[in-house]
DNA sequence: GACAAATGCGAGCGCTCGCTCGCATTCTTG
DNA sequence: CAAGAATGCGAGCGAGCGCTCGCATTTGTC
């Protein structure tokens, strides 16, 4: 019984360890163009993810798509599900870099509405750079794994908004807490979908700008003691 | 050239003139069951659309969960499109009668917690009845004709909320109100899908209070003069 | 009861999809 | 350069899909 091939598919090459370092001489012998291969699959299934969403896209189209063959995408890939898998979880990466920005102890020292500036717009700023991301996330047809993380993501976002609240409601009983956590999050995800489908330019910012005064009329009333800045502020109204 | 037969698909029964009146004695000769197993079709469709969304939902399945063959599901309707359509179209139709009683004028009467009782309430009653009514109308998957009637019915909506705006700030420029609109609506979709997703009961309607409150603080300072109710009443507040 | 229309069935057609396989090509290593 | 691993190709496979067809059954009308 000797040794069988050592993969027909080697799983993606996960993008660590590009250096060889003295323990692992031999990770992969062609890097470079397999590296590139990948990346360029991925962001062509980003582009078909994004129109057509997940069941909808064919392994076909996103082969076409990157200007290879099928057979091309499956040494790389081992199924549909892995590309989506493994570009979600780059995406997740990205995004768990954004809004470790966001939530930062200094962040959440500022007034509300800095704050408010400091965690929206980094949140909209990716969304729009990254469409796919929703595209996968949001559709109910994605693969278990993804969703499953997405929800990981959901609550521990959930939980920073929690944290936020606990500093500026301290008093409020900690379900009601939850509660407008919860509502919070949903009226920026909604919001957030209307300023991706206004186009670019004044228009999406003014609807940015008006996401913005709708969380802090939400949230500002719930501030104690001393106002932080003060109730309500008509930032830009009419 | 004899005519030939009446129509190997029959389209989908119209639902009206149950009666056979004296001038059309013979419309259709077996309606009963007809009727019947048509119901039992689109039921089965809302469910089978509502748990796997449209393009996942296969013909077959629609059947099965019907107990009805394939052949059956085909005599009534002439493709799965068509399915889609005749479900859309009946919860649509539903919808406008809902929303249609909801922004009365008398309601536009109303102080602003009152109206937006009288609003969002019969929204989230037909909602949770019928929750094959967002699965297929918020699934990019949905057949075009769907997505028409839905835009249709969104840019109406919009309209009377714009209506109502007019009615509480006469003096806003009509740009920022239509901003204002789209912004109060797509608030209102975030939290249905929170309102949605609460288990029914104690929980599911302190979500509905909650969405209600976010609504009020948003839209109460742009009431002018003397403010209808008072500004933001802390309406159920910790 | 006789007849026809309406209804019901389910094997199976044609198609697309995810995916495989054998083989050609390119690159690295000794 | 020779050897072999990594990469690239695309026709084609099984499976599931939407949908059809021929035929059996039920039901209303005479």
């Amino acid at each position: 019984m000797s040794e069988d091939v050592p993969e027909d598919v080697p799983e993606v090459a996960s993008e660590a360890t590009p250096e060889p370092t003295s323990d692992e001489p031999k990770p992969r012998r062609r890097q470079a163009r397999g590296e590139r291969r990948i990346a360029q699959l991925l962001q062509a299934a980003a582009n078909v993810f994004c129109s057509n969403g997940y069941t909808a896209a064919s392994t076909n189209a996103i082969a076409r798509e990157a200007h290879v063959s099928p057979g091309t995408l499956y040494q790389y890939f081992p199924n549909k599900e892995a590309i989506a898998i493994e570009l979600g979880e780059r995406l997740l990466h990205q995004m768990r870099e954004a809004h470790g920005q966001a939530f930062t102890p200094e962040n959440l020292a500022l007034p509300l509405p800095e704050l408010l500036d400091a965690v929206v717009d980094p949140m909209i700023e990716f969304n729009c750079a990254n469409p796919a991301f929703l595209a996968l996330m949001h559709g109910s047809d994605a693969p278990g794994r993804i969703a499953e993380e997405h929800d990981a993501l959901h609550v521990s976002l959930l939980a920073r908004v929690r944290e936020v609240l606990a500093h500026f409601a301290p008093a409020m009983p900690a379900q009601e807490r939850a509660r407008v956590a919860e509502m919070t999050f949903a009226t920026f995800k909604g919001g957030l979908d209307l300023v991706l489908a206004a186009p670019e330019g004044p228009e999406r910012d003014a609807m940015i700008g008006e996401l913005k005064t709708l969380l802090l009329r939400y949230l500002a009333p719930l501030t104690e003691g001393p106002l932080t800045e003060g109730p309500v502020t008509t930032t830009r109204s009419h």
